[in-house]
DNA sequence: GAAGAACTTAGATTAAATCTAATCTGATAA
DNA sequence: TTATCAGATTAGATTTAATCTAAGTTCTTC
C-alpha cells in the first residue's frame, strides 16, 4: 500500500489524509506487529513532533470507525492495532501477551437457532498458548517424542 | 452448582474457600451475564461490606488462575467475568457492549503449518453484531421481507 | 499456642484512555 | 481573495480500570 493508497482510503472512509493520521496510518501499515496505541504515539511522535498524544489516540479511533484499523482487546494488557489487510485470525500467547496472525480460513456459522434474532456481522477465531518463543521455556512440560 | 460444590472446586484450584472468596463465586454462578470487577464488587459489597474492592479484585484473578473464572476482554470497556461451566463461544454487541452466550460447537483448528511452533492450549470463536435488543433500532437498514 | 502462610483491607498509585477548551487548518463559497 | 466554519490538533486535566503497598487478620500446622 503507498502514500496514494492510504490517502484514498482515508479520504474513502470520510476522514482527512493529515499529516498526523497519514503518520499512524503509515506506521501500522509497516509494523504489523500489533503496537499498543501508546507504542504508536511514542514512534510517530519521536519521528514528527507534531502528533501528539491525544491526536494519535483520536486519529485510531477515527481509523477504527473507519473500518481501516482493527483493535484487538488482550486481556489485562492494552489494547493493541492492526492495519486491517487481508482478512486473519489471531493467536494470542499466554506467557508474553504477543498477539500474532493466523492465516484467514473459513468458520462454520453458529446454527440460526443459536443466533436468536442477533445480527451477526463478523466472526473472529481467537488462538491461545504459547508462541514460538516462550514454548521452549516451559518445555518442562512437554514429553519428549 | 451448589455450596459444597463450590468449596470442593476452590479447593481442588488451591483456595481456600473464604466468605468473599465464596461471595464473587457464588455472585458469579448466579448471574450469568458477564458482569465487570466493579458490577461484582458493588454487589457483593452491597450483600456483606466486609468484601473489599481490592478482595474482589483479588480473588477474580485468582480465581481466573485456577481455571474457574474465565476473563473476557472487550475494546473499549472493561473485562467481564465469566464462572466457567459448559465450554461455549461468545457473542459481543457492537452497540451496547453486550457480551452473550452462543452454544459451543467443534472450531477447525488451523492446519499445522499456519501453527508452526506454537503450542495450542485453546481457542474461541467471538461473534460480532447486534444483539436481540438492538437489532431492531439498526432496522433502517434492513429490507423489508 | 507459636509460627508461618494465606488472606483481607483502606487508601495510594499506576496505566490506559478520554475529555476540555483553546487553537489551528483547509475546503468551500461569497 | 477573503470570510466562514467544520474538521483537526493540542497540552494538560480528568476519568476509569486495575494493581500495589504495608499493615492487620485468620487459618493451618506443628
Ligand atoms: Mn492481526
Ligand atoms: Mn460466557
Ligand atoms: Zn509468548
Ligand atoms: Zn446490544
Amino acid at each position: 500500500m503507498d502514500a496514494r493508497e492510504v490517502k484514498q482510503s482515508l479520504e474513502d472512509g470520510g476522514l482527512r489524509c493529515t499529516p498526523q493520521r497519514y503518520a499512524v496510518m503509515a506506521f501500522l501499515l509497516e509494523h504489523a506487529g500489533h503496537p499498543t496505541a501508546s507504542e504508536i504515539f511514542e514512534a510517530v511522535n519521536r519521528a514528527d513532533p507534531r502528533c501528539s498524544r491525544a491526536t494519535t489516540y483520536n486519529n485510531l479511533r477515527d481509523l477504527v470507525r473507519a473500518g481501516l484499523v482493527r483493535e484487538v482487546a488482550v486481556e489485562g494488557r492494552a489494547a493493541r492495532f492492526d492495519a486491517k489487510s487481508e482478512r486473519h485470525h489471531h493467536f494470542i500467547c499466554d506467557r508474553c501477551g504477543a498477539v500474532e496472525d493466523i492465516a484467514w480460513y473459513k468458520v462454520p456459522r453458529p446454527d440460526s437457532r443459536a443466533l436468536g434474532k442477533r445480527v451477526l456481522r463478523d466472526c473472529e477465531l481467537i488462538f491461545r498458548g504459547l508462541c514460538a518463543r516462550c514454548a521452549p521455556r516451559h518445555a518442562s512440560r512437554a514429553v519428549r517424542v
